[in-house]
DNA sequence: GCAACTGGATGAAACGTTTTAGCCGCTATA
DNA sequence: TATAGCGGCTAAAACGTTTCATCCAGTTGC
């Protein structure tokens, strides 16, 4: 009962192994009479088909990978979601992997995911250098479509959306509202969203020529616990120095940062307005409702999975593509309040 | 390069195939020389171990599967975080499957981790009726650890948090407000923590023989999207029957409510007090910072984890144990303000 | 009445590992 | 000097599929 084969199926049904193989596979090949009977042995004998064999035959796996840099970052599982879909659809299975924002578990991941041959990869890498395991990966076959990451490489598609922009398009506002000292809190600078979105911030300010500064509130990750311990540092500051806005590079960071300023009495957006990032469900029940750059998550996730499937069917023929979607400021209570232009 | 086999390996170092596989397996068998040799063969060819054939031969995977009913749940991705780190320190993979609270999705998952011969399932099953997918995996001798479900049963392993207590907790806290118009908001009523909470709450007011009625405001789902219907229903009502308190079945729900209640221009916890389940990150950083009975769910994941690798590693001499956490009330503003008890 | 097809089945090869039995040359033991 | 033991290696079997070349018994076409 415990692990019937394919070959003790064939036995019990009085075939041979070859028509068992038949049935599951191309059931009109077969005659109806020995169909059933083979139909009733494997449900007699529970017989359960043993992927790692039809893999090794097949030289390839019917599952796709996601790895995310934080599986408990809405944002990414809004992602999950969208890519979900579009995998299951095909009958193939998604399989979520989560790399903590930490390069050696990525490595890691990738490396189990190659001995499984598994048919592509979504990912979200972690740092923005060169990425030696997945031009291995590649190398080696399987189509890896990078999630969330500009830079269009020629070797493999790509799907993001415009963090520069998502970049101008909040400071453009907190200048609109009259903020002259404003703070990006986000980090590490080696990421690459973290990066661009500043990028934007920064290319904002300098195209105004207002007479306005931008300084960075380095975080460690893009955590509520970061966001948290930012807003102290900020605290500490002299407040003449003390920035009026922030610009967060994610949600998440914007809550921690919101959360901790309120707890030390200061008044949102009264005193500091906030921006966000990504738009999570979350934002807009925060203790002051979020203001936040809205990304299309889940659309994000289905069109990464759907290039993924497109390259994986036509291999050579397919040709390599960098979708980029458009940002979008959604304004709530968090920075919803003009303020005299001052220094 | 693309698909080095072991073979070609030991070609390319003038050595036997087996010889290759010690040195991949068991390293201090084979003569530091040849070791070297091999070593540099596998480097130079780009050899990866093809995982199919090796579990093939091995007749089980290296890889863990978690089922959670929303992978857009905060309480599961932290419980997922908290299993992982268990998981990855045995070298093995922990892939996250996400059932989306629908037991059709449930099966196929599980079908298809059959196939691939996981070496356990940690899952939250969907509903709570009888599981024969779940017994058709424990027959064929792949563990299965119940994550989140109480009922313990001979045949698997349980983690859980005593949801009958939570419920009590929240309703005896309510009542003590003075309360005495209290609805339950959650459903679909088959998922097992949605009724034992509320059994719980059922319990608590029975205990206390007060003068209070516990309605039932049900929801499909347990989203934040649910939250806002639940709301929009009750603020139907007409005033008097109008509850004073919700408590809610976990915190997307409590979330969406208090969305909707404020946006409608209730206050709360003024006009309706708050209490939602699981004290999820986002709970204290809500508008109104969230009452909530905090479960562990971090440790969920690791103890589940804990007692998966155990029945795996001990096969037939192991003891299923049934492990079950105590849940805490912590109490924030949306449920801080006792109130004259009154109908 | 014979050759040519055809639908339905069979048997064997192949996928890439791991493992086991066995071989070879050497050293230690009696 | 024979024997046992041992380190280092090889050869072959086995895991459970899928696929491909064959085969067989009918049926069709001439």
């Amino acid at each position: 009962m415990a692990g019937a084969s394919i070959k003790e199926v064939a036995r019990h049904a009085g075939v041979s192994l070859g028509t068992v193989s038949n049935v599951l596979n191309r059931p009109d090949m077969v005659s109806p009479g020995t169909r059933q009977r083979v139909l009733d042995a494997i449900a007699e004998l529970g017989y359960v088909r043993n992927d790692s064999a039809r893999q090794l035959r097949a030289g390839q796996s019917r599952t796709i990978a996601i790895v995310v840099l934080d599986v408990t970052n809405p944002f990414f599982t809004d992602m999950v979601r969208g890519a979900e879909r579009v995998v299951e659809a095909t009958g193939a299975m998604l399989i979520v992997c989560n790399s903590g924002e930490d390069g050696a578990r990525e490595r890691r991941h990738l490396e189990l995911l190659e001995e499984q041959r598994v048919r592509g990869v979504l990912i979200t890498p972690v740092g923005d250098g060169p990425q030696p395991h997945l031009e291995k990966l590649i190398d080696r076959g399987i189509p890896v479509v990078l999630v969330d990451r500009g830079t269009g490489r020629a070797s493999r598609c790509s799907v993001a959306v415009d963090d520069v922009l998502g970049g101008r398009l909040a400071m453009d506002h907190l200048l609109d509202q009259g903020h002259r000292r404003i703070a990006y809190v986000g980090g590490p600078l080696s990421i690459a969203q973290v990066a661009e979105r500043h990028a934007g911030a920064a290319a904002a300010l300098e195209d105004r020529g207002a007479d306005a500064e931008l300084r960075v509130a380095a975080t460690t990750s893009l955590t509520v616990a970061a966001g948290r311990r930012a807003a102290e540092d900020l605290l500490a500051l002299p407040a003449r120095q003390r920035p009026t806005a922030l610009f967060c590079a994610n949600d998440l960071l914007a809550l921690g940062v919101l959360q901790e300023l309120t707890a030390r009495g200061l008044r949102v957006p009264a005193d500091i307005a906030i921006v966000g990032y990504d738009d999570i469900e979350f934002a807009a029940a925060a203790a002051v409702p979020l203001s936040s750059v809205r990304q299309p998550r889940e659309q994000l996730g289905r069109t990464a999975a759907e290039l993924l499937l497109e390259e994986a069917e036509h291999g050579e023929a397919h040709q390599h593509r960098h979708v980029v979607f458009q940002p979008e400021l959604v304004v709530r209570r968090s920075s919803d309040q003009p303020r005299r232009a001052r220094r």
